[in-house]
DNA sequence: AGATTGCAAGAGCAGTGCTCACTTTTGTGT
DNA sequence: ACACAAAAGTGAGCACTGCTCTTGCAATCT
């Protein structure tokens, strides 16, 4: 059945308010989003909005998840232009991350950043696109493996690590020891931690005057540690 | 001069207001910090406490540095109480930092989430206090290295990185080699990027079974990284 | 055409940060 | 001991927030 006019308009309302909204994100940062911004600039009192969104946490869930997606697609995207070695590759998804959390650090907050207060997005909706930048990762790891390019890591992993990561193998379908999957949650939270210390501006005033290289260094570091070749 | 009766209410108020600043914190967040809640619990009118803190950010600014100094604390008390092994040192102020995380994870979020909109905590009173935990961490790596427990990296530091590192070195009189200070940042941001992912839940759900045991092999793969013995 | 459904408006509540004119308290210098 | 000035506290008020509820209007379906 074809989509009547009133579906249609209120999809399109839906997509300007996520687009407004975010828009509103790349000057006042996530904790002063304000619900009543968004109605004037759509034009509309503020009660008409909660036609369409249920709460202010609501619009916040569709940002998150918005904002996953375009993570996503720039890391997907520079997957696509990246040459074939494992190590350019995690370079261009790292140099990705990092790019795209610079250029919207409120977005980056959202999903980064402190969870809004007392409030937890709803797992249903924002884990799965959460999780596309880490099996890109992980997926550069994998491929890594199977040309041979993957030192297995030294460190013993412990029974109870082992098990999770046996278990996410199996749920995933990854083709990957568990020390080296263990590894790979490393790579994960090293290279966000480095985007965050970033974007948040946490390595102290005047500390690093070439950041760029400073990040493509700890980027090479990261990758000695999962054993790149 | 003695301090006069005036002087002493002072300081005790500005002491309660921090304290039931801190308060809120643990149950509310950052971003819902009220003024007039603390004024509130302070058994005063709203705008009295204008009179001790010049606005809300500059109580976020207090508070703060409390935070940097309880984190501070906790981790050199860890310390205190290590044994002397260079990895022992690491794990016990890695868990120390984590240990604070979970159990303050608004302080926390005040450090190390996303930063207050439109705010910069004033470098001059967050910068020092700041330090505290990296120095602690870059500590346990002289002695390492004092003691010859500290395998050089094989990472070429590029030129760039390098003169950054050797003016930090030299701004702190740190006796560490450029490379192995450059792997110390990545041991900082590593470390905060795993109590992160840790205090704002950003494992998936149900990912980890065994959390404690996940964050001590990855600060032992950390402390691989920055050649620990 | 008439009934129903969806949308927007506007008033209103409780809360926020912050300012300002004012009163009360308090410490001190004469 | 008393007056005076500085500091502390008050309460009203402004502009803003999220959110609710009732009301009027318009488009859609039967």
């Amino acid at each position: 059945m074809a989509p009547t006019p009133r579906q249609l308009a209120r999809e399109h309302t839906m997509r300007e308010i996520v687009r407004i909204g975010r828009a509103q994100l790349a000057t006042v940062g996530p904790a002063d989003l304000s619900l009543r911004a968004v109605a004037r600039e759509l034009g509309v009192v503020s009660s008409a909005v909660y036609r369409y969104v249920s709460s202010r946490d609501e619009l916040l869930t569709l940002l998150i998840v918005d904002a996953y997606d375009e993570l996503g697609d720039a890391v997907d995207a520079a997957l696509a232009d990246a040459p074939d070695g494992p190590r350019d590759r995690l370079l261009a998804a790292a140099r990705a991350v990092r790019t795209w959390g610079l250029r919207a650090p409120s977005s980056y907050a959202l999903l980064y950043g402190t969870p809004v207060p007392g409030y937890a997005a709803p797992a249903d909706l924002t884990t799965q696109p959460g999780t596309r930048v880490v099996l890109a990762l992980v997926g550069i790891m994998v491929a890594a493996s199977e040309a041979g390019g993957l030192r297995p890591p030294q460190r013993e992993v412990p029974n109870g690590v082992r098990a999770d990561m046996e278990r996410i193998r199996a749920e995933f379908g990854l083709e990957l020891p568990a020390g080296a999957l263990a590894t790979g949650f490393q790579l994960w939270s090293g290279l966000f931690g480095l985007v965050s210390f970033d974007v948040f501006d946490q390595w102290g005033p005047g500390t690093l005057t070439d950041r760029d290289g400073f990040f493509d260094y700890q980027v090479g570091l990261l990758g000695d540690l999962v054993g790149l070749a």
